[in-house]
DNA sequence: CACGATCTGTTAAGTAATGAACAGATACTA
DNA sequence: TAGTATCTGTTCATTACTTAACAGATCGTG
């Protein structure tokens, strides 16, 4: 690893963080380069250093997200389904005001899919249709459909601001995919 | 106003938000330059290109603040007295981690009595010694009576963790003292 | 429609911050 | 005591960010 510098790091978190926040206030279409630069205190010109437009900015900020999801998937690959989920959850929770502005907000279904997406590549790897519970099953089928229920569950965990603890989620998820996988 | 770069003003603001975060940890004298670097996110030579040292760092630091509260006293000049503090209490309440850590803190008389230099002086414009209730009065005495006990009410603020809203210590701060100038 | 205002994306020249290195100071400890 | 480790203050070349300016696009309003 190259270890980029310091400034990178703090340019890139003060937009990101400058997004999330702008996007509680108002759509996503409505917010102006300027708004995102100003926000995250940081000159016009430096944001074209590191993206080509805003909708580039959201895209690297989901892209980080989904990428990090991924290596928790891979670092937990060998709990079983209610560990590796608390890893996911406490994921989830320490990001929580990223993950509820996408999900809990009306004008963000692009992130809702490309999370579906990311949890269908996943569940894929998972699922074995030749042998056990699942066998004769529809492969598409039933990684559809628990991607699509895991979807649900934290979509109602962010929109309802978060009505249980995210270790119990993470116990009650598990369960549920254990039962399914 | 030659309008300074915006990334001296953030570094900046990430050294005093360091140390003061420090500040609240452990000991000036044992707060390295590394320490504050690192907590600032911020290289480390960056530091010598802002102050001496540490201490000159503290030293600024304190010092904008009381150059800020001068500044209010100034825009406040021509407000009674309750008004007139209660500007000062929203700065005192605006910047409490600041003050209450300098204030609170054992090791920390330096700024103390700076800020009491800086009361006595400002007193001292509003004292009239030749009319009036203190006709007579001498006016060293006067000033450093209402300056001691000014500073040693702020100081039971910040030590008591704020025990009345700053409006109230404003109001009653400024009937003691249009009691006493 | 024309207008003023605002936003965009890009450029150029200047400045601040960076990481890495350095010798010297200070402190711990074996 | 020597040896190790950490901190300091400074330098240097490189890089990222800054401001200011630019023309062109978009938008709402009179």
């Amino acid at each position: 690893m190259p270890k980029v510098d310091r400034r990178i790091l703090k340019t890139q978190e003060a937009l990101k963080k400058a997004v999330i926040e702008l996007m509680y206030e108002k759509n996503f279409d409505d917010i102006t380069i300027q708004d995102i630069s100003d926000r995250a205190n940081v000159s016009r010109g430096t944001i074209y250093l590191h993206y080509m437009d805003k909708y580039d900015l959201l895209d690297k900020l989901i892209e980080n997200h989904i990428h990090e999801l991924r290596n928790i998937c891979v670092s937990t690959a060998d709990m079983d389904f209610i560990n590796g989920t608390l890893v996911c959850t406490e994921y989830l929770e320490h990001n929580y005001s990223f993950f509820s502005m996408m999900l809990a907000s009306k004008g963000a279904p692009y992130f809702r899919n490309r999370f579906l997406d990311f949890l269908i590549e996943e569940f894929r790897n998972e699922i074995d249709v030749t042998k056990g519970k699942n066998q004769g099953l529809d492969e598409d089928v039933i990684v559809r459909f628990v991607a699509s229920s895991y979807v649900g569950v934290v979509e109602w965990w962010c929109k309802n601001d978060k009505p249980i603890p995210h270790h119990v989620l993470a116990e009650q998820l598990g369960i549920l995919l254990e039962r399914n996988l």
